[in-house]
DNA sequence: CGGCGACTTGAATACTATCAACGTCGGTGG
DNA sequence: CCACCGACGTTGATAGTATTCAAGTCGCCG
C-alpha cells in the first residue's frame, strides 16, 4: 500500500510491531527522500525546546506517518506506546464521555505534542483525529525515555512541556466557567489567529478546519450558539464570515470582549459613543468599563 | 517564631534561602520529633508511587512546613523553587483571571502534589491557600530532579503523576461543559466522599472545608445555585445538609444524576426503582431515559 | 451587643439550549 | 447533466436553566 517514499497510516500496524524502536543509523540517506525521518534536533525544534547541545543529532531517527483527513492517530483505550508530534495538518483531540458524547479538548496543529495522557495508565485516555491530511512524527515513548536518561535537558524540557499543557488546560477551565458565549467564541478566534500567525500563516484571514459542532463542543456551547455568535460578530463588523473562511477585522475588540460584568455592576451614566461601540454595549458585547468610562471616549 | 519542634510557615523565607537543599544526614534524629522531616520513601508512599527499590531512603530529607488556615503556600508569579506535597490538611488551588476574579482549580488534600504548574515558566501560575491548618512537605525541585537522574523509576513516576493531573483536568473540562448544575454538585459531593474514603475518613458524612462561593467557582456556578442545589438534594432525601456538614444518603442516585439529556435518549430497560427515583424524575433530576421508559416504572 | 461573612430563599431577568425549518455545498448515481 | 442526498450551517421561536438582585437568617468574633 505504501507506494513510494511516503509511509501511510494504513501501514501503521506493521510499523508499530516491527519498527517501533527506530534504530540508530549513520546513513543520512534515510532522511533524504522527503520528510520520512526526523532526528532529535528536528523534533526539538518543532516542539520549540532547546535540543541537547552535546547530541550528535544521530542518536535516533523518528518516523513520519501520514494520515488522511478523518483518520485516527490514536484511540481511547489503545495501549500507549508512542508520543506524536504534529509536523503538518490539523487535528482534534477528543474525549468520549460516559454517555457516548464527544468532548473536544483541543485542536492540535504543527508543533503540538499528542498522547501525553497515555503515560499515566499506559493507555490513551483521549483520541486524536485528523481534520485535514496530516504528517505526524512518531516518537516511541521508550526511545524518548532512554534519550531523556542520556540528555538531562531533554527530560527537563519534557517536564516543561507537560507543565505548559497543564497550565493551558487550567486556562481552559477558567474560561469555560466564567466567560459568556460571545467571549468564548471571540477568544477562540483570536487564539486561533495567534497560533496561525506563529506558524507563519495569516492570523487575520484563515480557514476553520472544524465544524460548528466541534467548536461548540470545545467551548461548551451548542453549534447554534456558535453560529449565531459568528453571525453577530459579522454584523457588528468585528469579523467576516463566509462558511469556514474567517476574517478578523477588529482584533482588539474581540480580545477584550467580555461577559456582562459578573462582578460589580456599577450602574452609571452612558455617554455619547460611536455608533459601533454603542451598538456593542447595547448588545452587552463589550466590557462593562466601556460604560463606566464612557466620557473618555470621543 | 518557630518556638520548638515545629517549623512554621512564617519562617519559610529563611528556610528557602538557607535550607532549600536539605542536605543528607545519617542522623535519624532529625526525624524523631514529630513529622519534621520525611525521606524519599515517605514521599513516594504519600504520592502512591513506587519508591525506588535501591534507594537507601536516606538520599535526602524533606522538610515539613506548617501552614495555618488562610495562609498561602505559594502565590501567582512567585519564583518556582519547590514542589509541595500535602501531608495533612485541606487547601484550594486558585487562578486569578484577568479581571481579578478567582477561579478555583482543585481542592488538594493529603497525598496531593502542588506546584507542578510552575515548571514551565519557572514561576507559579496558580496559588495555593490553606483552608485548614496544613502540614506540607517541601520538595525542592532541584533536589527532586537530581534524584530523578539517579532513580529512573522516580522520574517515570513523576511523568505518570503529571499525566494523571492532565487527565484529571480533561475530565474537569468535560464536566464543566456538559453537565447541569445538579449533576455538577452531585459529582462534586460523591468525588469528595470517595477521596475522604480513600484517606480513611467517612465518605458518607463529612465536613466541607470550603465556602459555597468556592464550590461554585470550582464548578462554574454561582454560590446561590450551589446552595439551592444542596437544599434540593436535601429535600429529596439524597443528602443531609447542616451548614458545612454533609451526609450522603443515596450515593447511587447522586452518582448517576444527569443533565436533562442533551443527546439522543437511548431507550433502555429500567429496573424497578424506589419512590425517591420517581420523585427525581418528576423534577428532571435524573437522566431523560428515566422518563422515556416511564411505563417500566410502577 | 453589633457587625460581618456565610448561607438561604424568593422573584425577575437574561442567557443559552432546544426544536424546527430552511438554505447551501459537494458528492454520487441514475 | 441533473436530481437527490447527507452533512453542515443559518435563523427563528420557544422553553428552561442559571444568574442576578434583593432580603433576611444564622453563627461567630471582637
Amino acid at each position: 500500500m505504501s507506494s513510494s517514499s511516503s509511509i501511510d497510516a494504513s501501514d501503521l500496524s506493521a510499523i508499530n510491531q516491527h519498527a517501533s524502536f527506530p534504530v540508530l543509523s549513520n546513513e543520512a540517506g534515510w532522511r533524504c527522500q522527503g520528510n520520512l525521518w526526523s532526528n532529535l534536533r528536528d523534533v526539538c525544534d518543532l516542539l520549540k525546546i532547546p535540543s541537547p547541545s552535546c547530541s550528535s543529532g544521530e542518536d535516533a531517527l523518528f518516523q513520519h506517518v501520514r494520515y488522511k483527513a478523518g483518520q485516527r492517530i490514536h484511540t481511547i483505550g489503545q495501549v500507549f506506546e508512542n508520543l506524536y508530534i504534529v509536523n503538518s495538518g490539523f487535528l482534534k483531540a477528543v474525549l468520549i464521555d460516559e454517555y457516548g458524547n464527544e468532548q473536544v479538548l483541543s485542536f492540535p496543529m504543527k508543533g503540538d505534542l499528542l498522547g501525553i495522557d497515555g503515560i499515566y495508565t499506559q493507555r490513551h485516555a483521549s483520541e486524536a483525529v485528523a481534520l485535514s491530511d496530516c504528517d505526524i512524527i512518531l516518537v516511541p515513548y521508550k526511545t524518548f525515555s532512554a534519550l531523556g536518561r542520556t540528555y538531562a535537558e531533554l527530560e527537563q524540557a519534557m517536564f516543561s512541556v507537560m507543565s505548559r499543557e497543564l497550565v493551558r488546560e487550567q486556562m481552559m477551565i477558567s474560561m469555560l466557567s466564567t466567560l459568556s458565549a460571545e467571549a468564548k467564541v471571540a477568544r477562540f478566534l483570536t487564539n486561533l489567529g495567534e497560533r496561525f500567525s506563529q506558524l507563519g500563516y495569516s492570523g487575520k484571514v484563515f480557514n476553520l478546519r472544524m465544524t460548528r459542532h466541534e467548536i461548540g463542543s470545545y467551548l461548551g456551547l451548542t453549534l447554534e450558539t456558535v453560529s449565531r455568535t459568528l453571525s453577530a460578530f459579522n454584523e457588528l463588523g468585528l469579523i467576516t464570515v463566509d462558511q469556514r473562511q474567517i476574517g478578523i477585522i477588529d482584533p482588539l475588540s474581540l480580545k477584550t470582549l467580555r461577559r456582562l460584568s459578573p462582578a460589580k455592576p456599577r450602574s452609571k451614566v452612558t455617554k455619547t459613543m460611536s455608533e459601533t461601540v454603542s451598538a456593542l454595549v447595547g448588545k452587552n458585547l463589550l466590557p462593562q468599563w466601556h460604560n463606566d468610562v464612557a466620557p473618555a471616549l470621543n
